[in-house]
DNA sequence: CGGTGAATTATTCATCTGTATAACAAGACG
DNA sequence: CGTCTTGTTATACAGATGAATAATTCACCG
């Protein structure tokens, strides 16, 4: 007598975590962590609820799975930016501040996401350790496009101008990507561009001039 | 026959639903959107969970009259730092920046607080409502501050330059409370001091010269 | 002092959450 | 074409959650 089981194909396990990781992470993004169930995970990967504790010894670290991809992410559209840019100083650091400021980086979604993730930070060290990981790392690239240009910066201002620049991207990242339709086409990438060569006493926007 | 049930104390309304938004204010902060239970709140509050349906309608009426009173605290903390400030514009918008970039603004639990509702401001348009109406208020003021500066700068340019300022300040603000040991003691300041000097073209730490 | 209205508590309910375990069937291998 | 491993489903469970209702007791007013 056959019963009227779900049908199924059977996945290699990593097709399987990748589809469970990108279930999580899309309704972390809409709906905020706690849309981001056991069963809607389940659901929206298309699989039952049953299969997440296969893969995941418990949901915490499903979630960490997806923390991890999300930060790969961030760093991953930060530096493509770079690979197809010049040798020239100036023109990496406008490419990568411009980069920044446009989509995929900035939107609503990817606010979501990292708003999401934000409190789930503290009370979980390991994931505080991803966090810390993935933010070093993007203010390094940036300090290490700031040190490459022209004239002479000691160390600590290296760090000082790092630290501003971050934060002007940064917030523009936010502003933008919490109110979609606040700006003109372009004009974050311009803001941007402006203040970062105000605070680096440079010209991003004419690097000829 | 006395039954052994909970003494209380009958409260003005307004007491009642003050304490039940600070207990709520205090749990999303602390624990994120997910720890702010209606039995947590109501026990933080020192009540019994039915007492808030007595007092909201719902849950989200509750959420919704918190984040209100959140963003009252954020423009509060702003404008105060302006009522200490004396008339000279370059001072008054010293003293803004600087108030933003330090305690009580700057605090992981407001960082917490203001994530965790971030991503209840999708789905519910009386949210995204608050969240608008405070956010432009708060640029309003700086804005205003800059427009008072010395020097003429066009309309366009001001809200340019009010857009930029305001993605320092908040990148700043955003690292120094999620890294509250990532900075030394004033150097979220100094640095917000000197971005935004270099942004506008003038000098806010040495406003003499 | 007693009654009366309303603030507050206690209890209940249906639903959802994460987790655990047992039953099944898909696909590889012989 | 059988059979065995294990990926996958189905079912169950204890606890939490928001909401609704009934039961009490506080505090004011006469």
């Amino acid at each position: 007598m056959p019963t009227d089981r779900r049908p199924y194909r059977r996945e290699t396990e990593e097709a399987r975590r990748e589809a469970l990781i990108e279930a999580a992470l899309d309704l972390v993004a809409s709906g905020g962590p706690q849309a981001a169930t056991v069963r809607a995970i389940a659901e929206r990967a298309g699989v039952t609820p049953g299969l997440i504790r296969h893969y995941f010894a418990t949901k915490e670290e499903l979630t960490r799975a997806a923390y991890r991809r999300f930060m790969q992410m961030l760093t991953e559209d930060s530096t493509a930016a770079l690979r197809d840019a010049g040798p020239a100083p100036t023109a990496r650091l406008a490419a990568f501040v411009a980069a920044s400021l446009c989509p995929p980086v900035v939107d609503p979604l990817r606010l979501g996401l990292w708003a999401g993730f934000l409190n789930s930070l503290r009370g979980d060290p390991e994931m505080r350790q991803i966090h810390e990981q993935g933010y070093r790392a993007y203010r390094d690239i940036l300090e290490g496009l700031i040190a490459a240009l022209p004239g002479t910066r000691s160390a600590d201002q290296c760090r000082r101008d790092a630290i501003a620049c971050n934060a002007v991207i940064d917030g523009l990242w936010l502003e933008g990507s919490a109110l979609p339709q606040g700006f003109a086409f372009g004009e974050l990438q311009g803001i941007g561009l402006s203040a970062v060569s105000a605070i680096l006493n440079l010209n991003l926007k004419d690097p000829s001039a």
